[in-house]
Parts: C-alpha cells; structure tokens; sequence
DNA sequence: GTCCGTGCAAATGGTTTGCACGACC
DNA sequence: GGTCGTGCAAACCATTTGCACGGAC
C-alpha cells in the first residue's frame, strides 16, 4: 500500500499533472522529477541540476529553476527559501509541514508533528486573519553533527 | 510598569547593550535603533533607512544595514527573512515567536501562542536534534485587507 | 508545421564588502 | 591621535529573464 509521500506515486502524481496542463514531458522535465521523488532530503537546485547533467549533459540551471517554477505554480512541490542558504525542495510532500534543519550539514528532515492545523485555527481566531498557509522550521544540530568536535 | 517589549525600555537595553561591547554611539546608530523601537510593525530596511534618512540625511543604507547586522549579532533584533521579500526586523521582541504576515498589505503581526515552547520540546524529543531556535509564519489576508475587492 | 522548451548569457535586486575620509573617545 | 564608523561604489550570488535555436506533439 502506497503511501501518500510514496515516490512512485508522486512521480505519476506529477507527471500528470504537468500533462493535464498541457505541458509538454521533455526528457529534461522527467528526469527533475525523478530526481524530486528519488530524494529525502530536501534537495537544493544544484544537488538536481548535478542529478540531471549526469543523464543530459547539455541541461542548464535555467531550466532546472523553470521547471520547479511550473511545479511550485501546480502545486506538486514546496519550496523552502532560506535566508542565508538556497532553496530547497519537496516534491513528496508538496503542502505545508514543519521541518528541523541541521545548522552544520543542512540536513533537512520531516518531524511529526500533529498539531499544527489547530494552531492555524487558533490563529486565524485570534488574529481575524485568513490563513492560507504557513511555515514552521526549527533549526539545529542533528544526531550525527552532535558528535563532532570542530566547529 | 514597563511590560518586556516597552520601546522606552527596549531602547535603554539596545543603547546599553552596544557601548557594553564597546562600540560607538554615533547618531546614526542612535536613530536606527530609535527607529527600530518606535515601529510596531517590523519595519524593513527601506522603512528604517526612510527614518534615519529624514533626521540624517547623508546616512547610506549600507550604515542601516551595518548597524542592523551588529544589532542581530548581540541578539538585540531579529532578523525575519523572506524568500520573495525583503527582510523586516522586530527590535521589540528579540527573540523567535511567532509572526502572521498579510499577503496583500505585507503588514506583519505577532499574534499570541502559547505552545511553541512545548512544540519545540516535542521535537527534540523526536528527533534527537538539539534545538537552538525556530521560526513560524503563517500567511493569510489580514481583516483590513479582506474588504477589499481588487487582486 | 507550430508552438513550446531549452540553453546560453545578461539582467536583477537585496545585501555585503572595500576603501578612504571624517567623526568619536 | 588612534581607531572605529560612515558613505560611496563595486561586488556578490541565487534566481530570473530575453532571445534564438531545436525538439515535442
């Protein structure tokens, strides 16, 4: 039973979606997506752009940014914009959803967390507002990193 | 009584806190952080340098820039950073909370919520990272804004 | 065959930096 | 008087855009 993050299923999910658009699925376009679903980690531009050049030599990062732009536009993936470090990426959950960054090696994860949507109501309650969306990031130092001695 | 975020206040602990390091006060420095204290809706650099600028009008938005980053430095302004605009600044409230931002005004509220520092608690727990700050926005149309027909 | 997508290069824009003069202590 | 801060201009850098060729349908 696939799951709603399953990379296969969201691989399809975008596809498409992009066709539906009528955009057209060019050898280019495929292999961002692929490279999208076949990552847990939340990856920056360069990390797909390296992941595309090693199949089509002659891609360019402006057609790695346009692509994420169509996708970002449809829905199909989230863009997480840093301000001291570039974009990174979600296309296996493409809606809203907390995530802990690693401050020394920029690991990105998903935590659980369940109780988001009642702060949202609690918000939108308190404030008047109309919440459309949200963010929320935690950051600091991963397992891994905790251990090592440098800065 | 003068609550925590009291710009009288605010404005003491800024001057305090910069000559304790050592460092000048100059005019310039002395009319940003006035700037800072006396805005309530987390000005942008463009706001704090229009301030300045009226006072001291050969003041460089490279000095407010400066000033702002010494300031971010000695925890005595948080910096909000965001991908499609640029950065506001809260000098009232030093520390990560939580902010909700109006889309179409760009007004930026702190609305009040209590569980952050549970939430916060949760996932380190989960995740085994050790937490050293945090950032949550919502986003949405703010009660002014919702009257309004145009895009 | 038509139109869209690609890839190159140049532009963008907020922020940062280098440097020389002038101001603060 | 020495040092730090300022202001100007240039640098930065991730991202965006313009345009002409080539590929998708």
């Amino acid at each position: 039973m696939a799951s709603r993050e399953d990379p296969a299923r969201r691989y399809q999910n975008m596809v498409e979606k992009l066709k539906d658009h009528g955009l057209r699925m060019t050898p280019q376009r495929l292999a961002i997506v692929h490279a999208l679903v076949s990552c847990e980690t939340h990856p920056g531009v360069e990390d797909i752009y390296g992941e595309v050049h090693r199949q089509f030599p002659t891609t360019s990062l402006a057609t790695v940014y346009k692509t994420l732009s169509l996708l970002k536009d449809l829905h199909e993936v989230l863009e997480l914009g840093f301000p001291h470090m570039s974009n990174r990426y979600d296309g296996l959950k493409p809606y809203p959803h907390p995530h802990v960054v690693c401050l020394r090696c920029k690991k990105i994860m998903d935590p659980e967390l369940e109780s988001m949507a009642e702060l949202a109501e609690e918000m939108a309650l308190k404030t008047g507002f109309t919440i459309v969306s949200h963010r929320l990031d935690f950051f600091g130092i991963c397992p891994d990193c905790q251990g090592q001695e440098d800065a």
